[in-house]
DNA sequence: CATATGATCCGCT
DNA sequence: GCGGATCATATGA
């Protein structure tokens, strides 16, 4: 059965990489200012490193990116595009600038709400991509630096961890450096991972697909 | 001050 | 498969 129990900060507190892992099959819970629920099972994440030319934090510290060199156990959110917010899960040590992306899960409670915030009804469609889940779950600037280890507005339960024969790695997306690390993770054939990119996938021809992490 | 671009999504072809 | 949306941030003049 599900754990409800609630991730301690040492679960935090270690490389990105093992992190992101871990990550896959627990439980992000979301209560909104007027006590609405919402809950999710993460299937897809992230590691971004230290000294990682593809994170955020590789040039040093900005305002924008100050929360990731903040205490790990906080959630680290930014906006891109000009329309859309990813979250993170800040990791290792205060000043070490890692985090992993929540991109991908599966959702298990407030389907309504979510669906009401996407515009879409479709339960695969949620929150199957990181700023679809951040648009589902009403995550934007203000949620940025909150505490998911002990704060009330976001946090991640235990849940039902997902053995290492049942998660696949690819290289990351939507960056130029750092394609050579396959620090994407997700839960093997499950049907709420975001949409396929090449080089991730055991439907692509041969040469780089998943691997085990 | 000016400008290029991005850890994306969606709709159209 | 491709391009538009749309703007904060970073970087260089």
């Amino acid at each position: 059965m599900t754990s409800a129990r609630r991730l301690p900060i040492g679960f935090h507190s270690r490389p990105a990489t093992e992190v992101a892992v871990d990550l896959l099959g627990r439980v992000v819970v979301r209560r909104l200012p007027d006590g609405t629920r919402m809950a999710a099972r993460i299937v897809e994440t992230e590691a971004y490193e230290r000294d990682d030319p593809a994170s955020h934090a590789f040039r040093g510290r900005t305002r924008r990116n100050a929360t990731m060199f903040g205490r790990p156990g906080h959630l680290y959110v930014y906006f891109v595009y000009g329309m859309h917010f990813c979250m993170n899960v800040v990791t290792r040590g205060e000043g070490e600038g890692s985090a992993v992306l929540l991109r991908a899960a599966e959702p298990v409670e407030g389907v309504d709400e979510m669906r009401r915030r996407r515009g879409r009804h479709a339960l695969g469609e949620l929150c199957a991509g990181p700023a679809k889940w951040c648009e589902a779950f009403g995550v934007d600037r203000a949620l940025d630096g909150a505490d998911i280890v002990s704060g009330s507005e976001i946090w991640i339960t235990a849940g039902v961890p997902v053995s290492h024969d049942r998660i696949v790695a690819g290289p990351r997306v939507g960056i130029r450096v750092g394609r050579d690390h396959p620090w994407r993770y997700r839960v093997a054939g499950d049907p709420f991972v975001s949409p396929s990119h090449a080089g991730f996938g055991v439907s692509r021809s041969g040469s780089s697909g998943p691997r085990r992490p």
